[in-house]
DNA sequence: ACCGTATGATTGTCCGACAATCAGGCCTAT
DNA sequence: ATAGGCCTGATTGTCGGACAATCATACGGT
């Protein structure tokens, strides 16, 4: 299996073989998990011919594909200078937070208005499935792909593709600070119980609070995840 | 820049004073400008070496312009086949009046707690020269630039660049909208007695009548455009 | 009239080249 | 010794050409 997917392995050294999709998506994929999982730390230069030896492609497929995670905020270029892994600032995260908080309402919102039954049930049924999740494990990666399981339903049934393309790079953007969040013991059964009020909301068909409960979920894991944040810059 | 590429006869005569945008940059800023002023028009084809004619740039250049415009939603790129320019459909267009709403909204909150005195005092100016420039003119254009103006000094006045950038790449793509909108008779009067609500309670830092007024005037601008493409739709 | 194929157009990707610019060390003059 | 300027290496920005893969369409045979 030459075109393994370097997902799950590590980033570095893995040439990408030929397969259907478009390379250059392959290489964007790439990067942005490994900027995600923090192979790729924050700050950190990211040189197009070193790149292009990791990678096994070609220098105009690296530019393109920086470009476009430049586009979506995970890297960050200063012209004649190069890219760099975005590094947000606490203000930066903030306002990040925040624009989420308005956006995930409006999501919520159209998710009342055009979800069918069906996908209301499927909401309460990742609810359900994140709680059991927390409450066996206290792995933060497993509570956060069941957490990314809820938006998988709750994003595509607002039927919006500016919505959706929108949050999708705004989250990006704070998913590292979403981990950090989500290592607060004691966090993860509040989430639960944030989640559920949405998704009861959203069962009731009432767009306004369940939209508020929304808004204040996204407000309350950035108070958490901007206070962790703020003790751990005072420690080092 | 080695070459002899004309972009623009204006700058080639320019002995060496500039010291340049990159061209990348002159690039994505022309073709911008063609779009939003209809030159290019909507779900009109971009071909590569058309582009690198008409341009005098390499493929390169074009390519990355291109990508950069489709990550503003300017123009959509369907793998194998390429670049068009973007033509919103009617819902997508609703959605987009309503994520601007959020956005703005959110911006005008921002405003009202982050701007000077000063730029309250300049954002009401701004108000006076569209009322101005709305009772002396019925040019379109003019009017539009005026209210360009407003939003020139109301985001920025927000401190916060990922709204910014969001909100910048939400108006590039209504901007037609927008135009449509203006040109319904009555419709530049009501605007600014809409954005004079809007400034006047800024000035009396009411952030949230303040965004709520903006986000009305939003939504009735979305009202007056679909509106208006509804005929315009019916009639051809 | 139907269907498969030849043909052309266009994109995706690669390669190599060179100027422009930036960062840093080195050298000189005061 | 220090300030200032120069040289050099590293890296980006842009160019041109090349080729395969893919899509659109016209063509030709049946």
């Amino acid at each position: 299996m030459t075109q393994t997917n370097s997902l799950s392995e590590a980033w570095v050294a893995e040439p990408m073989g030929r397969v259907a999709a478009p390379i250059r998506e392959q290489v964007i994929a790439a990067l942005r998990q490994a900027i995600l999982d923090f192979q790729l730390k924050p700050g950190q230069r990211l040189v197009e011919r070193e790149l292009i030896e990791q990678l096994g492609v070609s220098r105009t497929t690296i530019r393109e594909a920086l470009r476009e995670l430049a586009s979506e905020g995970l890297v960050t270029v200063v012209p004649q200078r190069g890219a760099m892994v975005s590094a947000p600032s606490l203000d930066e995260a903030m306002d990040l937070y925040e624009i989420r908080a308005a956006l995930e309402s409006l999501v919520v919102k159209h998710f009342v208005e055009r979800a069918s039954d069906d996908e209301v049930r499927a909401l309460a049924a990742t609810v359900e499935e994140l709680a059991q999740v927390s409450e066996t494990t206290d792995d933060v990666r497993a509570i956060l792909a069941a957490k990314d399981k809820f938006y998988g339903v709750l994003i595509p049934g607002a039927r919006s593709a500016a919505l959706q393309q929108l949050i999708d790079g705004i989250r990006a953007r704070v998913q590292m600070l979403r981990a950090t969040s989500l290592s607060n013991p004691g966090r993860p059964v509040e989430v639960v119980a944030e989640l559920r009020a949405v998704a009861e909301a959203i069962a009731r068909r009432d767009a306004d609070s369940a939209s508020e409960l929304c808004a204040a979920h996204v407000r309350k894991a950035a108070m958490t995840a901007l206070h962790a944040l703020q003790e751990t810059d005072a420690d080092e």
